[in-house]
DNA sequence: ATCGGTGCAAATGATTTGCATAAGT
DNA sequence: ACTTATGCAAATCATTTGCACCGAT
């Protein structure tokens, strides 16, 4: 279900303004901070305040629309997109690999069957370096 | 090596603040923000600043002595001792087990194995459900 | 005696909030 | 029409910084 049919089925209105962020986030495989939709807004809707697109990056978390997660310092959203919940960000490339869920599956229940502790992996983002930047630095 | 010996072979000086500051961090098994540092050192040496305390925290972070994470919305910081880098924190109860290495290399190994990526997996602090919370739920 | 460290107060920067107006339903 | 959403400006809150003085070496 889209973005934007969750918020209308929660009654919420669906504004040009909201179209545009939701869009946007959509659009991008990458991960998003709140200041660069708001760079990215600007362009195509120069009066869009950072006011309105905090808000609405609470909405769309809050109604399960997109992850928040934090990258670093920096505060990151995702659209949610089933099957595909984690993230592998190349410190040097900047790239971002998409993490299927059974790789995680493993390790969540080794720590469930070595401490009991059930994790919750809503959105995890690990950085590291990918392959061909470690072929790089040989 | 104690953060005190790291310190003073880099030639930085060991003030009352900043042995105060590793003490209290020493002593504590459970993840501090900045902000309860800055309480906890306030009756001990109420003259104490809280710039000391993000400069030494910094410093402490830049020597290797603490990692500082993010777990949820704060950020917290632990002392590094080897053997014990990552962290479950109980989200009901707010308990911290600590969890060793050998859980975390076998995930390791597999994002390594299916994605060519190499993980720095420096202080994974992740969050969910002990088992006694689990059970008092039900 | 030196030079790095501290306290203080002011600056920063991201996020939030209160309120009047605008606009989706 | 009725509310909710937006824009604006001001508030907040953690963290950082410039600078004069202090104190560990």
């Amino acid at each position: 279900m889209s973005c934007l049919t969750v918020l209308k089925q929660k009654g919420m209105r669906l504004t040009p303004q909201r179209r545009l962020i939701v869009e946007l986030i959509h659009d991008n495989v990458e991960h998003l901070t709140a200041e660069d939709i708001i760079q990215r807004v600007r362009s195509r809707m120069p009066g869009l305040n950072k006011s309105t697109v905090y808000r609405t990056l609470e909405l769309l978390e809050k109604s399960g629309c997109v992850y928040k997660s934090e990258l670093g310092d920096r505060v990151i959203y995702h659209h949610t997109e089933e099957g595909h919940h984690h993230h592998l960000v190349c410190e040097e490339c900047g790239r971002t690999i998409e993490c299927d869920e059974d790789t995680t599956d493993l390790f969540e229940k080794s720590l469930e069957k070595r401490y009991g502790f059930h994790v919750h992996l809503q959105h995890l983002v690990l950085t590291g370096l990918c392959r061909a930047c470690r072929e790089k630095r040989g």
